[in-house]
DNA sequence: TGTGCCGGGGA
DNA sequence: TCCCCGGCACA
């Protein structure tokens, strides 16, 4: 009686229909016809197959086992099966829909899993089809549900979502409704059945994402994380195709969503790749099929790739940074550029200790202009190169000097190092050209005074009595040249 | 008052 | 150009 009204209302419907293609993704589709299969009638009740014009527009047979039917009424859905003969949903088992495909292909009635024995899921299936005959028209909030059911809704919500999916990507490769949940499932502890996302966020690729129903894949690098399904260890068809790529995702410490600006990303350390992706599993993938040319996917990997990406942590702050240093920008705009990897300011922006392969090239660009900051007066003599090394001139002391413009003369003066001391004038070499490049900072129009400087000068340092060994501006009562602030 | 440094001047 | 110093401004 219920498969009538089913069946009278089906045609045109929009239905759920395991791929084709068998792996297991649920892909949409409508109901174009409706037949009846006789050759059963012996055995049991006539089936109905449905021909169905899936969303990338091929037709498919598939009985009413296999389909679930989707409308705007999200209580009307469900497995086309379960709502006529609650049935599928009524086994016991915790298998979501995508591992269920493989017993609704065989059309063969199962007999019932349930440890608990048929009576038991029997009863069960009563209790959950008369709550849903009152669900369905009344959105009474459950206060039990069997696990079977939650995991159904959720699933078959998720179908939903993925149908207002209006992208034309959507359709092929087939959806896999776990991609476009998962970030939500997973931190409520659901975790579908897994599949191997093959959609991955790539600075190199963006159009590699598959899925453009995630809104912001690059934040969540786990939400493409394969699922696993906790409470059935024994399902063998729970680990479709992510042998090496679950466990080892589920070790590794996925960045999470990040609150702050920080972005974890993979590359790849491949001699002359470098690709970067998003994701583990992404650059897993990559490696696997790019470099040790495995096209099988990932159940054929040994987690060989592991050794061939690294991850990196990206402050996003710091590659904007660096962006604005690659662009044509005068250098001038730019902060100072640090002594690169000593400045507490940029902890991260030349990369932990795993990224230490540079990171990225942004961080290094910027200390280029570096060298161009330190030519700047002209009678900047050689005298800073002849830092005594029994000098007590250590960063510390120059820790309050705030970095400026005019980076730490330290690293020039080690550079241009003359052993001569500091009465070689070759000021012939100080171009005024530096200047021009640096614009210099403002220093209060020509006839103002410069403000004083705050930070500790020769004179300080040294002391009266090593007036030697004062750079030669603060000898000549001249702007300290060495000490700059 | 000590310090930093500009401006000027002498060698 | 190098070197020195008077003198001013600032802390």
């Amino acid at each position: 009686m219920k498969r009538r009204l089913v069946k009278r209302s089906i045609l045109g419907s929009r239905v759920y229909a395991p791929s084709p293609t068998g792996d297991g993704a649920v892909i949409t589709g409508v109901v174009q016809a409706v037949k009846q299969e006789n050759k059963d009638a012996s055995t049991g009740p006539r089936r109905n197959v449905y021909t169905v014009l899936m969303q990338d527009g091929s037709l498919n047979e598939y009985s009413e086992d296999e389909i679930a039917v989707g409308s705007a009424q999200m209580t009307a859905k469900g497995p086309l099966k379960s709502s006529l003969k609650q049935q599928s949903s009524c086994n016991g088992r915790d298998h979501p829909p995508e591992s269920q495909k493989g017993e609704a292909n065989s059309l063969a009635p199962e007999p019932p899993e349930d440890p608990r024995g048929p009576d038991h899921a029997r009863s069960v299936c009563l209790l959950e089809q008369k709550r849903k005959v009152v669900s369905s028209s009344i959105d009474v909030p459950h206060a039990r549900k069997s696990e079977e059911e939650v995991d159904m809704d959720k699933v078959t919500a998720a179908m939903v979502l993925t149908t207002l999916s209006t992208s034309p990507l959507v359709r092929s490769p087939p959806v896999k409704v776990n991609e476009c949940l998962n970030g939500s499932w997973k931190d409520g502890g659901f975790t579908p059945s897994s599949y191997s996302s093959s959609g991955y966020w790539s600075w190199s690729a963006p159009s590699d994402q598959s899925n453009p129903s995630t809104p912001s894949p690059p934040l969540s690098a786990d939400s493409f994380k394969p699922f696993r399904l906790p409470s059935a260890p024994g399902a063998a068809d729970d680990v479709i195709d992510e042998p090496d790529g679950s466990s080892l995702l589920f070790d590794e410490p996925i960045p999470r969503k990040r609150k702050n600006s920080m972005k974890v990303m993979f590359k790849c350390l491949w001699k002359n790749c470098g690709k970067v992706l998003s994701t583990a599993a992404g650059i897993q993938r990559h490696i696997r099929t790019v470099h040790l040319g495995r096209n099988c996917d990932s159940e054929c990997s040994d987690g060989e790739e592991d050794f061939y990406y690294t991850e990196i942590k990206l402050n996003t702050d710091s590659v904007a940074d660096g962006l604005s240093s690659l662009s044509p920008v005068s250098p001038s705009v730019l902060s100072p550029p640090p002594p690169v990897t000593s400045d507490p300011r940029h902890p991260d922006a030349n990369g932990n200790g795993k990224a230490d392969s540079n990171t990225t090239p942004l961080s290094r660009s910027a200390p280029s202009t570096l060298y161009l900051v330190h030519t700047d007066h002209a009678y900047q003599a050689t005298a800073p190169v002849t830092i005594p090394s029994s000098t007590n001139f250590t960063p510390s002391n120059c820790s309050s000097v705030s970095i400026s413009w005019q980076s730490p003369p330290v690293t020039f003066t080690g550079a241009s190092a003359s052993p001569t001391h500091g009465k070689t004038q070759s000021f012939g070499e100080q171009r005024p050209q530096s200047i021009a490049v640096l614009s210099s900072p403002p220093r209060a129009s020509g006839s103002l005074r410069k403000s004083r400087g705050e930070g500790k000068k020769c004179r300080k340092v040294y002391g009266m009595e090593n007036r030697d060994m004062w750079c030669t501006a603060c000898r000549w009562k001249k702007a300290c040249q060495r000490f700059v602030d």
